[in-house]
DNA sequence: TTGACTCCCATAAAAACCCATGATATTCCA
DNA sequence: TGGAATATCATGGGTTTTTATGGGAGTCAA
């Protein structure tokens, strides 16, 4: 589970700490990070070769000549396997770098699953647009399923 | 379950006991404890890891592009996950202390499954709310579901 | 050599950890 | 049942560890 909000500095050669709760949550589990450019958004996206798998074998059940699955595998040729130095920091892909418009600034936000990348400016649009969703329309309406409990 | 009410100081150090009941329910199910931002009040809110999952299970399955979605992921965002140092107590994330506004004083509320944490003005002004809305419509009318039991 | 990359060490700030104490509540026993 | 002994809780403060970050030495290829 990756939770909470960092701000971490990228330094001149594209490192920056991974925050540790996430890194602690990697070990834990045994799993390696992959960083992507995220579908949806300007920001990068992260999470662990597992999830990254289920993406894979999303593929597999899609029209292998749809738009989807065009769109899917492009996802994945820009996806990259990180490797941890000793201070627990990552180098960022330049592709990465760029997607997501990252200069000295990084903001790392847990989403559950995964995790988002994002520059201090976007990150805050995004965090002004929820707040504004929040008050015009409420909190999400949400029935938990009991499941499991 | 997390029920009753108490007051605790927040130190200079924003470390905050978080009282002993609470503490025992959370024990005695092997659960950690996670904070985060209200999205209905200017308060924080406390519950379990389990039901913080319940909730990133649920965004899987919402349209990821829905405004439902959106304010999920931000709520993860502004989640912490807690630990206890060895007299019970937690550090509060500064972000979650701006958020609720609070100084040196904590008022704990349980409200069965989670707990918010209100600065005692915000806690006051909540219960004279609560009363007036008593005191005009009466009492509210719960139909308890029989559901496992 | 030069540039790009990896690996390793240094450090300040922050967080985690440990122990102490006064207040309150609880137990126990005459 | 009174009141002393004991346990628990909230809180303070200091010490150690971790984290984020900077910088440099070694490596390899062009």
């Amino acid at each position: 589970m990756f939770l909470s909000t960092s701000h971490n500095k990228i330094d001149l050669k594209f490192r920056v700490s991974i925050p540790s709760t996430y890194r602690f949550q990697l070990e834990k589990e045994g799993k390696q990070l992959i960083l992507f450019k995220s579908l949806q958004f300007k920001c990068i996206e992260g999470t662990t070769t597992d999830r990254m798998q289920r993406y894979i074998d999303a593929i597999d059940e899609l029209d292998a000549l749809s738009d989807e699955a065009f769109v899917l595998r492009m996802m994945m040729a820009d996806a990259f396997e990180m490797k941890f130095d000793s201070g627990g920091r990552v180098i960022i892909p330049e592709t990465l770098i760029d997607f997501a418009s990252l200069t000295d600034k990084a903001v790392f936000m847990g989403i559950g699953e995964s995790f988002y990348i994002w520059s201090p400016s976007e990150y805050q649009n995004q965090y002004n647009y929820s707040q504004k969703i929040l008050q015009e329309k409420g909190p999400p309406k949400l029935i938990l399923s009991k499941k499991g409990l």
